[in-house]
DNA sequence: TCTACGTTTCAACGATAGTTGATATGTAGG
DNA sequence: CCTACATATCAACTATCGTTGAAACGTAGA
């Protein structure tokens, strides 16, 4: 990821609107959310949600496809994973315990240990 | 961190002179740099770059302390990770195979395998 | 083909953010 | 105390962003 994108990702995500999108689409999964469930999840006219969609699908922070009558949005793991990484390249430096904390916080996400996860 | 913040956070970093201090800050790691240095290093005015430093620092982001006549401006690392974790907070639900590329991103940086990291 | 539904596009307005220049603060040395 | 240096604050201007309403597109069923 180069810094155009990583600006573009940051700034589409300081939106007050767009980190609810982004959020709900994380936790929902790779299954997604519909336009119009997120539009009523986020609380935003359904115009208006089209455009910060085609914003965080334009960061990489989002995807989507067609079902039928409607339009499918998922997060995009592999971007947000990217953005994490640009953010924190080169903070050790030689002293590893400086960024330790940034590292452990992911560690509280369950998916670090994968064969203890829940269920 | 509450969503307030993580926008504040995240907005901050959307902007390309902003970006390029934290992410000068993160290399250089507890040592900081000084105010001027910093202005020089992102190629922004010193009054101007005032104005970031106070946003960023507002956002948590970094932290600040005088030595003699410059201002030190240091990376605050446990912000960034609680950014971080805001960010992927519920990604499993029931699938860590989804969100396992982004814990895969922070294992890039060195410090995650501590010891045996650089030197 | 016609209608209904979901989503997207467009133009225009109001609000907000970033830059600039001048000025103020705070610190060290003569 | 006075000057020089480093940084911060303020007001004003410009550009950009987010919202709104009207209209278009694309899909599914009657």
């Amino acid at each position: 990821m180069d810094e155009r994108q990583a600006l573009a990702a940051f700034a589409a995500l300081g939106q007050e609107h767009r980190l609810r999108v982004v959020r709900a689409l994380v936790t929902a999964g790779p299954d997604g959310l519909a336009a119009g469930v997120l539009a009523e999840t986020v609380n935003v006219a359904g115009n208006n949600l089209s455009f910060h969609l085609k914003e965080l699908s334009h960061a990489g922070l989002i995807t989507s496809r067609r079902e039928g009558k409607s339009v499918i949005y998922s997060a995009a793991y592999a971007g947000l994973s990217d953005l994490v990484q640009f953010l924190m390249r080169d903070c050790c430096q030689g002293h590893p315990e400086v960024c330790a904390p940034a590292v452990g916080a992911l560690a509280a996400c369950d998916c670090t240990t994968e064969e203890t996860a829940h269920a």
